[in-house]
DNA sequence: CTGCCACAGTAAAACGTTTATCTGATGGCG
DNA sequence: CGCCATCAGATAAACGTTTTACTGTGGCAG
């Protein structure tokens, strides 16, 4: 029973094996007898070409690498999901992997992508170091980088979204519906994109002279929740929450839930990120958009073009996260009172 | 700028290639000095195994590939996230690839998934027909079939879920709680576990001599959404709808949310899948909880078995989607009325 | 001292492709 | 009719690794 090859279906077409390969890939001409022969007799054996026999040979193959923190996070699903589907329509192979917010894990997860030799690599690193073999293959490999980018001056492509505009929107809108109380539920706040959410928000507060609290949540939503809630019991809780990701968007909603607290009549929620579950309510959730279809867009651009050759200066492209103003962010209770 | 080979690293050490790689295997005997040397030196060029030659050589390596309609349902990429967790501790990778709920594209990603001759395969048809590639490599492959099986006698390991027991749960829940209007938010009635939870509820509602009314709102959320709304309008609303997928779940919710129908006051509702978002809300969902660990965990230990050379007759795991009762479900405003 | 075995390491073949180079055959054209 | 270009197809080398079979070199028992 062993796997057919080029070999069977050469022989039973009467054929070399070469000619089995021109057949397929079509850059030598064959008579259309032949390949039509060849074609029926690998569909009759059910022959599948063995792509490690030919990256092997060719050195290159059209897969690229995705490396994303999680799955189970919708924020990277959607992402590779789109990202799939556009290296699909032009022919590329994905090869996903996690690195579960774990720095050794993402090294290995790496290395494992890295011996498949792909033709590019796009990755979401999970602190703000970049890992030492990720930095190495920067000189060689076509890579883009999104998201959670630490630093300033790369030599590889980046797609971050603009996220001290959104944070410093989510606070203005805030501020415009008269919360002076504003808790920050942050993921990680020493996470780049995250601290700059946060710049933009304190910055904003500032002009009001307001000083926003923060509580971190971690990146796992019961976890997240429980923090909320000691949180909101030690502290009391302020008028008006503003998430920094779509899981502390959840952790925190889950909080009020478990205390009974109303949204957006006892505390007001900026969510970020939006999905189905967030307008799926009575009251639909504010929430900062992140332009996923557009970063995956961008990002795939950019690496075709270098997988291309493209030789152009490293780019820094920043998307606009906007905020999507529906239902959960009203007047605080004190101010109702005074109007 | 050449890649970095074995090569490279058996002359920079000073030994052969196949000292190299009998360093690296440990399959024989190396001095210690040597092993030394060689792997400062690997690590000094950057080397990295070439996988595509490694496993040209010997036939065999530790990858599986895992096929799932989409990443984007939380359902399945909690799946894959699972498996994929599960899989790196036994030391094999991924390759994830995604149908989109297309047959054509299912073949087509398979034979990608193929080409790269995994040592076993997990896979989630995207129809009750099985596709051509996968029925004929299961005379050969070590695969596992999730969730979607359309068929009965499989030569091949199976894990789904008591989708009738479900069901049968589930609508037992409505019709104790006193309703007699239920709506079934199917996403394709046709699809095997779709039409076993189906079943299960009708022989519920039979010996109650209730007759569930039946609604397709597919696999999109917004499509789903509008769907639910227009047979709402068309047919007035059920006192309950018993959801038959996560998708469906937030289908219905979104449409309610919409048309300013409040759940569970003037709609109960039965979710299916058990995701986080489901319980940050004022109240909570009932739903049946799919034990998506215990289908990653199942499905993995028959593929393991299998690869390890396993000759059994094929499994069919059946697992137990218990009910989640929260606060989605009271009863109907006629029987408050009663009461 | 001789034969034998264990040990450390090497040479070379093999895996299934692709592709550069080669071979005949056919036909066009001067 | 001879020559060259064109074409379909074949041969064989190469890709980077693993693994089998081999070569020396010591050590040790007889």
């Amino acid at each position: 029973m062993a796997a057919i090859t080029i070999r069977d279906v050469a022989a039973e077409a009467g054929v070399s094996i070469a000619t089995v390969s021109n057949a397929f890939s079509g850059r030598k001409a064959v008579s259309p007898e032949v390949v039509r022969r060849v074609e029926e007799v690998a569909r009759a054996l059910g022959y599948q070409k063995n792509i490690a026999a030919s990256q092997l040979r060719t050195g290159r193959v059209k897969v690229v690498g995705v490396l994303v923190p999680s799955l189970v996070d919708t924020f990277f699903a959607s992402l590779v999901s789109d990202l799939e589907e556009l290296a699909e329509a032009d022919g590329y192979q994905v090869l996903v992997a996690t690195s579960g917010d774990n720095a050794e894990r993402e090294a290995a997860q790496l290395d494992a992508l890295l011996g498949w030799k792909p033709s590019g690599l796009i990755a979401v690193p999970c602190t703000n170091a970049i890992p030492d073999t990720l930095r190495r293959e920067m000189a060689t490999l076509p890579i883009v980088l999104v998201d959670r980018i630490g630093e300033e001056d790369l030599p590889v492509d980046t797609v971050v979204v603009d996220n001290h505009a959104a944070g410093h929107e989510a606070a203005q809108h805030a501020l415009e519906m008269g919360h002076r109380e504003i808790l920050i539920a942050a993921s990680v706040a020493g996470l780049r994109p995250i601290a700059e959410r946060i710049r933009g928000i304190t910055e904003a507060c500032l002009s009001a002279t307001v000083t926003p609290r923060i509580v971190e949540l971690g990146t796992d939503v019961e976890e997240g929740a429980a923090r909320m809630a000691a949180c909101l019991a030690r502290d009391g809780h302020p008028t008006a929450v503003i998430a920094m990701t779509n899981v502390t968007t959840l952790a925190a909603l889950t909080a009020f839930a478990q205390v009974g607290i109303d949204v957006p009549a006892e505390v007001s929620l900026v969510g970020f990120d939006d999905y189905a579950w967030m307008t799926a309510r009575r009251v639909p959730l504010s929430a900062v958009r992140q332009p996923i279809a557009d970063i995956a867009q961008s990002a795939w651009s950019c690496l075709r073009a270098r997988i291309a050759g493209s030789g152009d200066q490293p780019a820094r492209l920043v998307l606009d996260a906007p905020l999507q103003c529906r239902s959960s962010v009203c007047a605080p209770r004190a101010v109702q009172g005074a109007a």
